[in-house]
DNA sequence: CGCCGATTGAGACTGGGTCTCGACAAGGCG
DNA sequence: CGCCTTGTCGAGACCCAGTCTCAATCGGCG
């Protein structure tokens, strides 16, 4: 995918906000780039390790840590309950997540705004956050009739 | 709240799927029907200590796990990340959970399902599954002039 | 170039959740 | 009513994600 961008992106964001560019944080943002669908922390602890790039867990940790808080990364609840990471764009929208190959695609509002005020108006309480997260078959998956499921 | 209305529902549901209706299990069901709001496995498990009902936790989780599947039971993935369960009707449905006191209201489509359609229109993607969180204020909370955050 | 504080890596630690295994009990059947 | 089969149980080992500590190191400004 747009690997170099995702980079850059990283970086430009730990800089913007005042975080130091340093090595292992420059690793750690090409590791996410090179991910093409969504990765658990252990995935980048996994290739880290076997990359032998020589970064520690709490590092990778810590840099997911940051990335999310900058909006460039989002986390992401897969049904099983696994916790797992998306680099995207840092405004506020939700993701489609493929059941196939994996791959996140963002989604804008399309209409959920009003469905949270609804719910707000309905049940009388003050919606402060919420996230929605859809999980199907990407096109392509569809296409090359169900690698799996 | 309708402690005993859950409880039978759970047992109800334990008899129906084919389950034993043992004594462990029942105690669960106690559990959870006792409970306002959500509550972690760790909080199942630590009150069951506490009363002394000799349950091991894998007995718990089991418990949970059979719940999750029959639908009497659902989780919420919190903002911090924590895995939590309400009790809720065995149907297609969101929850909107109070970030004050822990309850959660179940709500209805509300319109959602366009909102869905929409994307999946939009997206291509083949939409098979779908949660929505939202995290607020019950009118409670509100009322009693924010007794967190 | 040198300094200071942010950052790092190794590994201990925590906490949620799973697995194993021998013992036990639910409930169908005779 | 009692037996037998088989699902279920409890205890504890185990696994894995994520956090924390702390001394060593490095980035980048002056």
């Amino acid at each position: 995918m747009n690997a170099i961008d995702d980079t850059t992106a990283a970086l430009a964001a730990f800089d913007r906000a005042g975080y130091r560019l340093t090595g292992p944080r420059r690793a750690v943002a090409d590791l996410i780039a090179a991910r093409e669908g969504h990765f658990t922390a252990a995935d980048l602890v996994a290739e880290a390790r076997a990359r032998r790039l020589g970064i520690g867990r709490a590092t990778i940790f810590r840099a997911l840590d940051l990335l999310l808080e900058l909006g460039v990364l989002e986390r992401l609840d897969l049904p099983s309950g696994e916790h797992a990471y998306v680099g995207c764009e840092p405004i506020h929208h939700h993701h489609v997540v493929c059941s196939g190959c994996g791959r996140a695609t963002e989604i804008d509002d399309a209409g959920l705004r009003a469905v949270v005020d609804t719910i707000a108006d309905r049940t009388g309480y003050a919606i402060e956050n919420h996230r929605l997260e859809l999980f199907g078959r990407c096109p392509d998956c569809r296409a090359t009739g169900g690698a799996n499921s």
